[in-house]
RNA sequence: GCCCGGGUGGCGGAAUUGGUAGACGCGUUGGUCUCAAAAACCAAUAAGAGUAAUCUUGUGCGGGUUCGAUUCCCGCCCCGGGUACCA
């Protein structure tokens, strides 16, 4: 009974109900366009809705960001929090190939569901301003940014994307010769020759330079999916959604040309507060080097040169062989007879050798000498060309010049194939291993000997300019994002098809809506899903485009549409841009390094270039939530007889070789945590079994039973064992091992927030999800520790209220603790919430509800202010008691109180003595007094006497306020 | 292999600029209340020695700088992430 009524005293169900609907009905989170308050945007990287809801691990850093967003409005600002969905992806179209419903019933199913559980949550987003990638009020938008990127060109002159119209202009006037471009290939001509070609030939010259271009391309090609996927889907060889296997391809496939903006790209990194490991894995991902292209003549192939790049032009004159690509066009055109079969061959054999197999051999050399010499353009040597597949056709020239003695690789060829190696640079033993280091002098290197490498870098490419057979060029790893998906749930393009050409669709016959379609799958002769679609054509009757747009195009310019998302006429209007600028705070997960962080960085330069947007970067500071890890946990199952498995503990070993355990996950919602153990009990063994069904568990599970003593006796003796009974046996449950990893439903460790805020509350869901430690950290979850939070909250709670669950404050003034514990409170927080140490600040919420429960303090000019600095963790108990101190409407937009340093300062303070370094006393002493005195009153203590044994102190270090250390 | 990040009690973690290592919470142990259990409250809780006061050791390992190092430097080990022949 008693109990009972305890619990009921903080009644977090009503609290929480109650003001999630006024700040519904009150709109109070919305944010407003027009404001004289200065602007604060903080945003969560939208989730894609999936079939099995949130687990605790998706709100973390909707928690922190909520908190960061609820304390920058106390402290006055207008603040931008919207949520939104990434509503196209593969899994709703997967389940509508298997079921046939449409993707958008099972998307618009999964939505109201995360958003029901979102609400439980009590965040304080503006869902006014909510967008869905796949709603066409929206991606009327994503389309309208495609056709800018079809309409536009980099011109490197300016640095900067330019309309194609003025391109052809140029072309008219003087050709091609004075443009300066990022193209896919260069052929020069001149005005004439531009107007004598036919609009079809102007048409693909133009591809070259669209940055959103339609061409044949390498493609990873997932046959599983039905689709082509980009790099950073791709992970070794595999599909990263569903881990199906992918394979290189050429098809014809539109791209996005965000090679011209790689030097951007890299350059930005310098300028945003983003973790340095995304930043160096962006780094690595684009992947610039500095060289240079250096011609090679070809023995008996006059005016054929071999361009190779390389980014050590200092050791040329180690140069022993040269390797082509195997796919690369001269390979046939040099080729000797005599070396024809064996080189076709080779080629044939690479050809056929997956990606994957490729990957997984790694380490395997292979190669074949072509027959042809190429010649050193400094040491006329002749020089054999080989094929290689280490030498990748995709990067720099698809050619290289090979120095065994200074490249690891090349050495590792070299040495296979009984190669030269010669030493080039001096400082390492190259008959042991390539020497890399760019430290050392030239040796055996002509004009350049005894210089460093660094100045013999620039002494080879200046004379490599000279010759006219070299210059110096920067190289980059990233390649053009392929832009298409052969699939149905996406974005179509605007583009339509005349003699076999694409053309844009005009701006206002936006958007272009998903047709329907008979069945989400290709047609017969393998064509993309809405080809399917009736009539998917023009007005006019030209056929439109089949493919659809990728995932990131709908998440790559989202944050500027919540800025402005009823606009129907404008992506965003400049007013509001000029207002909102860019996100301030962006939280999300690290796994989107190389996606969508990258191409959202490229969208928005290209929209700063066109100059549609104010700033160039679109996140200035980025947080990486870590993942919540769940604690999975097993049992081993044994064989008894028919009727009967026997469950044992995972530290159960037996010697017996004829029994056989087999180790099996017990879902986390049947395991009960005693005695500092994860057991499961007799009574949730029975739940477990009447579920079994729901579980791809084996069926013996149906027959497992807890052994009883006398069981396992029994079943000893018929064994013949004769062991003990180990005491990890009990009677009546059975103890768990434990496994802490991904939180995943096939791995039955997932916790729902639904549950525990149900049990109790939201509020303590918020508090505890931060408490688990640093935002950015992987920890693992663990539900009985919510306990301790759950005790805090209704601490507070017991200090406003008396012993009837009354409202008891108290007039009198307070005492100089007690101002000193809030206003310590006050200024710790702040500081952790600036350097967003989410976990220590509800320490400090702890630690200020003890102190004031040991004061027992219930002074109402103590614990006025209270609620207003708890309110971004905990809003809704903040709010319940805020009113109850007298206040109506809601505590979202109060000033946060300052700290007044006069309540912190104390007259004494504690000095911690230490003896060579040791601590060894604490004295206090007056703030303002010297350290000679200090010094004197310390040596005097009784226990520095006894350390001192009589002897004076060599040195005596008094640091201000904080320590003594006495050297002797 | 290369590039990042990280190793602190039984557990999650704290120590913000080199200044009392282990805050706060969980768990554990003992106690109060209760017929009993739960809840609540109180106390102890890094390890080792000692009745105790107290002492010794201690932040992955080895060394260094310093009056003083979890923090800075050098070398190594382990874990997590990224990347994979990028010339």
């Amino acid at each position: 009974m008693y109990h009972t009524k305890k619990i009921m005293d903080y009644n977090f169900i009503e609290i929480e109900k109650k003001w999630q609907k006024y700040w519904s009905e009150n709109k109070t989170f919305r944010a407003d366009n027009n404001s004289d308050k200065p602007k604060y945007y903080v945003l969560d990287m939208f989730p894609y809705p999936s079939g099995s809801g949130l687990h605790v691990g998706h709100p973390l850093g909707y928690i922190a960001s909520d908190i960061y967003a609820r304390y920058k409005r106390l402290k006055g600002f207008n603040v931008l929090h919207p949520m939104g969905y990434d509503a196209y992806g593969l899994p709703a179209e997967q389940y509508a190939i298997q079921t046939g419903q449409h993707p958008l019933i099972t998307t618009e199913k999964n939505i109201a569901r995360y958003r029901e559980q979102l609400d439980k949550i009590g965040f304080s987003f503006d869902w006014e301003r909510e967008v869905r990638t796949c709603d066409p009020f929206y991606y009327k938008w994503t389309q309208w940014t495609f056709l800018q990127l079809f309409n536009s060109w980099y011109n490197k002159d300016t640095d900067k994307a330019e309309p194609v119209e003025k391109l052809i202009e140029e072309f008219e006037k003087n050709g091609n010769i004075k443009v300066s471009a990022v193209v896919s290939e260069t052929i020069n001509f001149s005005a004439e020759e531009w107007k004598a070609k036919n609009e079809k030939e102007q048409q693909e010259i133009l591809m070259n330079y669209r940055l959103a271009y339609l061409a044949d391309t390498m493609v990873n090609w997932c046959s599983a999916l039905g689709t082509v996927l980009a790099n950073d889907e791709v992970s070794e060889g595999f599909s990263v959604r569903g881990g199906h296997p992918v394979v290189r391809k050429t098809m014809k496939q539109w791209s996005l040309r965000i090679t011209a903006y790689a030097e951007k790209l890299l350059k930005g990194l310098d300028e945003i507060d983003w973790s340095d490991s995304i930043k160096e894995i962006q780094r690595n991902w684009i992947g610039k080097s500095v060289g240079a292209m250096i011609k090679f003549a070809i023995k008996g192939h006059d005016g054929l040169f071999m361009e190779i790049f390389t980014t050590r032009p200092d050791t040329i004159f180690g140069v022993t062989y040269m390797t082509f690509a195997p796919e690369h066009d001269y390979v046939n055109k040099i080729t000797t007879a005599d070396k024809l079969e064996a080189v076709q061959k080779y080629i044939n054999e690479t050809k056929n050798r997956s990606e994957r197999e490729r990957i997984a051999d790694v380490k395997r050399i292979s190669g074949e000498f072509t027959g042809a010499y190429a010649i050193n353009p400094f040491t006329k040597e002749e020089i054999p060309i080989w094929v290689g597949d280490y030498v990748l056709a995709g990067y720099g020239t698809g050619a290289v010049m090979a120095v065994p003695g200074h490249d690891g690789r090349d050495w590792a060829f070299a040495t296979h194939f009984g190669l030269p190696i010669k030493e080039v640079i001096s400082g390492g033993d190259i008959s042991k291993e390539a020497y890399e280091p760019k430290e050392g002098k030239c040796v055996n290197s002509g004009f350049i000997n005894d210089m460093t490498p660094l100045e013999a870098i620039q002494a080879v490419i200046r004379k490599t300019e000279e010759m006219g057979i070299g210059y110096g060029k920067v190289n980059y790893r990233l390649r053009d994002a392929i832009f298409s998906r052969q699939r149905y749930w996406g974005e179509p393009f605007p583009i339509y098809y005349k003699d076999g050409i694409p053309y844009p669709m005009n701006e206002s016959e936006l958007p272009l809506e998903l047709p329907e379609v008979d069945a989400f799958l290709p047609t017969e002769t393998g064509e993309p899903p809405l080809a399917r679609a009736k009539n998917w054509r023009t007005k006019e009757g030209y056929p439109i485009e089949t493919n659809t747009m990728p995932g990131f195009a709908g998440s790559s310019a989202y944050y500027y549409r919540y800025m402005d998302s009823k606009n129907p006429n404008e992506l965003v209007s400049k007013k509001s841009n000029a207002y909102w600028e860019n996100v301030d705070l962006y939280i999300g997960g690290a796994e989107h390094a190389t996606g969508h962080l990258l191409y959202a960085r490229f969208w928005n330069k290209f929209l700063f270039d066109l100059g549609l947007v104010c700033k160039d970067e679109p996140f200035k500071k980025l947080i990486n939530q870590g993942m919540i890890q769940g604690v999975s946990t097993f049992v081993q199952l044994t064989f008894r007889n028919q009727n009967c498995t026997y469950l044992l503990p995972m530290n159960f070993k037996c010697n017996n070789p004829q029994i056989l355990l087999r180790e099996f996950r017990v879902p986390v919602d049947y395991v009960s945590f005693e005695n500092g153990k994860y057991i499961l009990t007799k009574q949730n063994l029975e739940k477990f079994r009447n579920m079994i069904s729901e579980y791809k568990q084996v069926t013996e599970f149906t027959y497992a039973v807890i052994p009883t003593t006398e069981q396992i006796k029994d079943w000893f003796k018929e064994w013949n064992m004769q062991e003990d009974i180990p005491n990890s046996l009990h009677e009546g449950f059975v103890e768990l091992g434990t496994m802490v990893e991904k939180m995943s439903k096939s791995k039955y460790n997932v916790v729902t927030p639904d549950d525990l805020v149900e049990k109790y509350g939201a509020d303590t869901l918020r508090l505890y999800e931060m408490f688990l430690g640093p935002l950015e950290q992987h920890k693992p979850w663990d539900t009985k520790g919510i306990e301790g939070v759950f005790r805090f909250i209704r601490k507070l709670w017991k200090l406003y209220h008396d012993f009837d669950n009354k409202l008891c404050l108290s007039e009198e003034a307070p005492t100089k603790k007690e101002l000193k514990v809030l206003h310590k409170t006050i200024k710790k927080v702040q500081e952790d919430i600036e350097r967003f140490s989410f976990n220590t600040a509800v320490s400090t919420f702890m630690i200020c509800v003890n102190e004031l429960t040991e004061l027992k303090c219930n002074k109402r000019a103590i614990l006025k202010e209270l609620p207003i600095i708890l309110s971004p963790y905990a809003p809704h108990i903040a709010e319940e008691l805020w009113n109850l101190l007298g206040n109506s409407g809601s505590i979202t937009h109060v000033n946060f109180p300052p700290y007044n340093e006069e309540f912190l300062s104390e007259d004494n303070c504690t000095y911690a003595v230490s003896f060579n370094g040791k601590m060894r006393f604490t004295i206090d002493l007056p703030v303002d007094m010297p350290s000679s005195e200090v010094e004197k009153n310390v040596l005097e203590h009784e226990v520095a006497q006894k350390w001192l044994e009589g002897k004076n102190p060599k040195k005596v270090i008094v640091v201000p306020k904080k320590i003594v250390n006495v050297v002797i």
